[in-house]
DNA sequence: TTTGTGAGAATGAACGTTCTCATTTATAGA
DNA sequence: TCTATAAATGAGAACGTTCATTCTCACAAA
């Protein structure tokens, strides 16, 4: 919503088509994600603002012309990257079923989206993507949206916990949530997952954390 | 490293002036601290890539010809402040004393910390000098030495109570640092601190899971 | 023939930076 | 205490470049 909106207006009127199915269908979807996949990589490199049309246009193997068939602006780009990676994280979080033993499912839960966001390479855009949230009404709007969704789904998990007496939290659920959803994002930024430390550890030190913030009533 | 070193050389050779002490001295002191203070609150609205020369000139009240005799360049605004940040840190470092109780001084440390980059209204730019610094190297050289200032004073911290036998740490204490670093970036980033949860909550959890990952031997 | 696609040059705005030149200032000599 | 002088400062126009985007036209599929 800020980048650079000085130009009239436009001619080229493709970007939305129709949902045909069908060879051409299909390869429309190819070129899409062609240029998301080059798109990502060139933000990564050089950032949002930092790399240009042409940088992606040339990781992409596509003339402008040609990729502003797809995507009417560099900021339609970013806003598909934002919300693709908010799917993808949702997709993870689609996974964590509450099992027996509820910490192991918190901690399941917690583990297997990292695992999830290294898989997806997403750390090196996630500062990206923060930075670019706070000014950016579109990415702002997805990144609290993909956030609401982690604290409702965490939450509610640990209110079902506590009303059925399986958890005595040292505070309310709401501040354990933030807690909790900060030191996720601490990990990912800091990527702790992906070299320094090693998952083992993290799955130790987060259990420990856990029985200490969640207290269960149950031996763990 | 990255902006645009295109244009040749510079003519106005200002930018490093003698020490001299004196009246020119302090305005010319004045005149850094007002444009430092005038691009912090231009890339706090627009980013350092979206802040245009034009902009902190703007906000400075200032021509682009007396602000470039004062910084010879854009990044050396963006270093000036990444810079100026880490000594804020460092300054908040130093005030941590090893007390009577480790755990206490510990979490005081910690919060102290949340304070003073509270105070320094400095978690806007954390995202962005961290965004920023995955791809200039002088930006990147400055995090990296923030981020071993914190690392080793904290390690030597725990080392010294370890090897005293006061804790009993569940993994190695470089892990443990990685971990509660991740944690302090989080909640520095989630702007824990500053809204959501409130200071007391935070210092809770946090001693709880100071106190589960460090197992001190004595009671606390 | 019609329609979707693409290449690549072109466009105009904005950018970081530099240049020119007028004004202010601190201080040395009278 | 009052100039004279050179240095410092500042405003703002100008420069060369890069940017996101659009235009033109040619090709290919249906």
């Amino acid at each position: 919503m800020d980048f650079d909106t000085n130009h009239p207006d436009q001619t080229n009127e493709p970007v939305a088509t129709a949902p045909e199915r069908g060879v051409r269908a299909e390869k429309r979807e190819a070129q899409l994600a062609r240029i998301l996949e080059a798109s990502r990589n060139c933000f990564v490199r050089s950032g949002f603002r930092g790399a240009s049309m042409h940088d992606i246009c040339r990781e992409a193997e596509m003339s402008p012309g040609a990729l502003y068939r797809y995507f009417p602006s560099k900021e339609a780009i970013i806003e598909a990257i934002a919300e693709n990676d908010r799917q993808g994280d949702l997709a993870s979080l689609a996974q964590i079923s509450g099992g027996e033993n509820l910490i192991d499912s918190f901690i399941t839960g917690m583990m297997a989206h990292f695992a999830s966001v290294h898989a997806r390479g997403f750390a090196p855009l996630f500062t990206e993507i923060r930075a670019e949230s706070m000014r950016n009404e579109t990415v702002k709007n997805c990144c609290e949206k993909n956030k609401g969704e982690f604290a409702s789904f965490f939450k509610a998990f640990l209110d079902h916990a506590k009303s059925t007496g399986q958890i005595d939290p040292i505070v309310e659920n709401s501040a354990i949530v933030s807690m909790f959803m900060a030191t996720g994002e601490g990990i990912i930024m800091g990527s702790l997952f992906d070299e320094d430390v090693g998952s083992d550890k993290i799955e130790m030190m987060l259990r420990a954390m856990t029985n200490a913030l969640l207290r269960p009533t149950y031996p763990s």
